[in-house]
DNA sequence: AGTCTTATGTGCGCCAGCGCACATAGTGCA
DNA sequence: TGCACTATGTGCGCTGGCGCACATAAGACT
């Protein structure tokens, strides 16, 4: 856990806003026009790096991050340094649902687990727009409800499937939130999200190249055959890609890649 | 999973419900006395019997259940039969918070794993109250954090701890919801819950009893030495309780026995 | 080109938990 | 009292994942 407790900074680029809008990111894009019109120019757009810590276990929430290409990972830290990956957000969710949920905090760290961007808002604003009671209050329960699903079935999965298969669930998870089929990130680093041995990864993703599912090398993971992929997965990815299709179906939003 | 879809049938006694008043379920105890008054009078008290199927997963929930001495699992029973524990709820919480999130349905299936009585409410009328957008939603949006993360440590328990740990867990988030440290399970229902072999619940409850722990016998046992069994625990059980007594103080309710 | 660092491959021995098969002991019921 | 059923104990062999100790290879940086 090489973690940088880095301040994030503001893009003032508006080069980049223009190529990542804020309807890049799904929750944001469904709100109705009104809605935007007052979150909106609250916004900010930053620029998130790899293993950057958004936010500490315990430590009170100060913004709610909407990615739009970038990845975070919950994830869990045990008192011996060990940890698991509860959840993962990309353009599909928020990180900060216990701001309005009232806690102010989680007993889980985020994690930046693929570099890229995201908007901010500060707080208070969601909090605000939040006791209005209108579009984003349901919006909002219903992903609660899809990361509710996410956890559950990470704990299940935590339970009964293999390495390999959980390898395959992981990357689904990352290729579907990201604009390419190609995730940056280490076999270690895997290893760390997935709460298990480097080695362990090793031996899956060999497995998967040997298949020709993927191909990588040294960070570089490319996913060649998705199909193949989803067969070699447990039920798990399915159960959650459905149950959030069903939970947040998308109106406005312009389809999947 | 050998279990009745059967009818809840709602206990006429009146006695019953002095023994069992609404206010020994924490959440509807922590109402405000306007909301109660709405609410109280179509609160029906029901029985639950072990093994009972409160809702299946994916079907549609027609009432949420307030629990005062019964205990409610929340399970996720995978395609091959094989199940998981996702969390536990008691006189703590409610099941059916799906209801107030949009979803009306959860992948999980809640089974009565301690028989007692609960209060249940219909649908409609949880959702009238809550939105009304007052006490009831802030109430459960903060045990829906309770919730959240209970499923997040679930999750870290089974990638990371041993049957043994993990069955203290269990223990203790079940005295915690009794009247007394007396539960009736039998090792071969624990193991379904916990997503194990019915041996590895053997060994390791035999090595608690050798211990002096716990005494027990076909499907009764008794905790003895609960701080022993604490400390025989995971730190899983200490981080839940923590945040849900950070996340839902004890404001008007009696305290815990 | 050479060196350093980082990522990945590999080969141990070890143990928890699994699946199976069966033995034993409470408990209820005729 | 005896029988049947259910809950628990026990003993296999097997496998996946762990911890450790290295070997190798691919970039990165002079």
């Amino acid at each position: 856990m090489t973690t940088e407790p880095s301040a994030t900074q503001a893009a003032p680029d508006l080069k980049l806003a223009a190529i990542h809008p804020p309807i890049a990111n799904r929750l944001l894009c469904e709100l109705p026009d009104e809605v935007k019109l007052r979150l909106f120019p609250h916004l900010e757009l930053i620029e998130l790096k790899l293993g950057q810590v958004i936010s500490e276990a315990g430590s009170k929430l100060r913004y709610v991050y909407f990615p739009t290409d970038s990845i975070i990972s919950l994830l869990y830290v045990m008192e011996n340094g060990a940890s698991a990956e509860i959840a993962v957000v990309g353009n599909d969710g928020m990180v900060g649902v216990a701001l309005f949920m009232g806690g102010e905090s989680t007993t889980s760290r985020a994690v930046v687990q693929s570099a890229g961007f995201a908007y901010r808002l500060f707080g208070q604003r969601l909090k605000d727009e939040f006791n209005r009671h209108g579009a984003l209050l349901h919006l909002l329960l219903r992903y609660s409800q899809v990361l509710l699903t996410q956890m559950a079935q990470t704990a299940v999965c935590n339970r009964h499937h293999s390495i390999e298969q959980q390898l395959c669930r992981w990357l689904l998870l990352s290729i579907d939130r990201l604009p390419n089929d190609h995730v940056l990130m280490t076999q270690e680093l895997i290893a760390n999200m997935l709460g298990v041995r480097r080695e362990g990864v090793t031996d899956a993703a060999g497995k998967l190249q040997r298949l020709g599912i993927i191909n990588y090398s040294r960070g570089h993971i490319e996913v060649i055959d998705r199909a193949l992929l989803e067969k070699n997965s447990c039920e798990c990815y399915g159960v959650v890609l459905h149950e959030s299709e069903r939970l947040m179906p998308r109106n406005h939003c312009c389809k999947a890649r």
